[in-house]
DNA sequence: AACTCGTGGTC
DNA sequence: TGACCAAGAGT
């Protein structure tokens, strides 16, 4: 491994003065306040921050404090993250809200690790913005400069170490929580997946890539896992104005969520179906109308179902059943 | 270390 | 359409 070359003061400098320029109207990121912060750092992970804000500005209204989020039930909790996928994510923060409550905030980036759901990342983030501690704060935007910058062609957790490494060699002591989040605007706006914009970019004099025809092979991509088809059918019972839906058993996906009452096979002709993607699985889900309640399903007034935890393939499912049947 | 989790947008 | 991608963490 070579050494690496690392970023000169000016590039540094060059970096905050971009930032200062063009990164700060993220309006969830302006505060110290720490928790605001945690929830923007834990929902919009692996999610688009357009499609995450929306969701973000509902949750800080339906549990503003940590000790509104903490005295919340599970279902609560997961009915207010319903539509952003990854409900295991919800399930770790409010198990993290209540140790919070119980132990206090994290006072450092090593303390905000021991929580559920709080990685490397999460707590560098947290750490550096909210205690300005001077930690990186590594997501694959990051990532993706690093291997450029330094023409790095590790991939996967070997990639992520090095990065780590990197990071840390940079990150400065004062106002180390800009600096991270110049680091991961810079890879989201300018050093992006399927193209760099070198021209604009302030890191480009210590770049090794900056203009290289190759650069966007960096990082290395892996090849992915072809996705498998799943068909899925599911009864549709309706009796004075209520409807049947079921739990998700624990261990099949959405555990502990409302879904219509699944089939083994098909029941007659199809009211309405939805397709939707999970990891490499294509799923086809299609819905029947029923004569007789489902076993193991409940009755649900249609105002109660508004404020259930469904997936959101499911919901979508909900929606065109009913303007089928009206 | 590879695999998994959810969803919506992009090209 | 379909593969790829996005402020990762847990197993």
């Amino acid at each position: 491994m070579p050494p690496r070359k690392g970023l000169r003061p000016e590039t540094r400098k060059a970096l905050r003065e971009w930032y200062a320029e063009n990164g700060r109207d993220l309006p969830w990121r302006r505060t110290r306040d720490s928790y605001p912060v945690l929830i923007s750092e834990i929902m919009l992970q692996q999610t688009q921050v357009a499609t995450g804000l929306p969701y973000w500005l509902r949750w800080m209204e339906r549990f503003p404090t940590i000790e509104s989020l903490a005295s919340a039930t599970e279902d609560e909790v997961l009915a207010h993250w319903q539509g952003l996928g990854y409900y295991r994510r919800a399930r770790n923060l409010h198990e993290a809200a209540q140790k919070i409550i119980s132990q206090g905030w994290p006072k450092s980036a090593k303390e905000w690790r021991q929580l559920p759901g709080i990685g490397d990342y999460t707590s560098g983030a947290l750490a550096s913005i909210t205690l300005d501690e001077p930690v990186p704060a590594v997501d694959g935007n990051v990532e993706r400069v690093f291997a450029r910058v330094e023409r790095c062609r590790l991939t996967g957790g070997k990639l992520s170490a090095e990065a780590k490494v990197w990071a840390l060699g940079l990150v400065p002591n004062d106002q180390p929580g800009d600096w991270n989040q110049a680091m991961m605007e810079l890879g989201a706006r300018v050093c992006r997946p399927r193209f760099a914009e070198c021209d604009v970019c302030p890191l480009s004099p210590d770049c090794q890539s900056s203009h290289q025809a190759d650069r966007h092979e960096y990082p290395v991509r892996i090849k992915s896992t072809k996705t498998q088809q799943v068909e899925r059918h599911h009864a549709v019972f309706v009796s004075e104005g209520a409807i049947a839906l079921a739990r998700i058993e624990p261990g099949a996906w959405w555990e502990g969520m409302w879904e219509f009452p699944e089939v083994a096979a098909p029941m007659g002709p199809v009211i309405a179906r939805e397709r939707h993607q999970v990891t490499h699985h294509r799923i086809v889900s299609h819905a029947y109308v029923v004569s007789d309640q489902p076993t193991g399903s409940r009755m649900f007034e249609l105002a109660q179902v508004a404020e259930l935890a469904m997936p959101a393939a499911q919901r979508r499912l909900l929606n065109s059943v009913l303007s089928e049947l009206k």
